[in-house]
DNA sequence: TTTATGTTTCGTCGTATGTCGAAATAACGT
DNA sequence: ACGTTATTTCGACATACGACGAAACATAAA
């Protein structure tokens, strides 16, 4: 019950659904999840945080970066399910479409400018 | 985008995921859910009103008494599979095993007797 | 070893949420 | 018609939550 509540109220505030939602093309990193919805870097950590003890996201360490990812097979199944769900509910959404467009636009860009710029605010 | 949210908004709480799993086995009256969880009845009420906003929970009117249960099949296909999502997820938590426990001993009891007992408190 | 940079943590602020009790509503029983 | 009773609405309170900026942390670059 613990961990199911950890997972329903992860999904109950509308950037973090946005942001599992970005996440299906792959993995992304925090500067880019920023400029994605236009957030404070902080606020997204503290997004991530949550997503990430609910389970619903992985991360890797790569350098100063971190990239987070939607969770591999081997995850819970009730992890599993939820993130079907979402990702079914949602995949027309007129908001989550224009997330995916402005997402194509983000990741053709040098992530280390993009960060660079991220710092400058 | 909205709807959705008002579903992973409703069962971000505890009380209301137990409500949902209780209404399995059938429909039930505010008085007997207010009896299942020691909670005032304006507060149950106030969670079945979020579950109905939702589309959650539909209700019907008999008399003074008004009954809970989950949706016809004809509901939002996210709603029946959030709601396939909580079961599945939760059907051998051992707190809703309890509650179901003890929701068979309240159903038992005349809804007359019991909706009074709460009355008195 | 400094300096720069991506991320997290911490403190704060305003708002949202869960809870209760009291009052209002609606429908039955007498 | 009048009181009884199941439910909802309202008002109040404490707590939780999302947002930000500043400071701390960790790692790459110079």
């Amino acid at each position: 019950m613990r961990a199911f509540m950890n997972i329903t109220k992860a999904l109950a505030d509308e950037n973090r659904v946005r942001t599992l939602l970005a996440l299906r093309k792959g993995e992304l990193c925090v500067c880019q999840i920023t400029e994605l919805f236009g957030l404070a870097p902080s606020t997204v950590s503290k997004h991530l945080s949550i997503l990430h003890q609910a389970e619903l996201v992985e991360s890797r360490k790569e350098g100063r970066w971190i990239y987070y990812r939607l969770p591999k097979p081997e995850a819970p199944v009730a992890v599993r399910e939820a993130i079907d769900w979402v990702v079914k509910s949602l995949a027309t959404d007129p908001r989550v479409l224009a997330d995916t467009r402005q997402l194509t636009s983000i990741l053709k860009q040098d992530p280390v400018e993009l960060c660079r710029r991220q710092c400058h605010k």
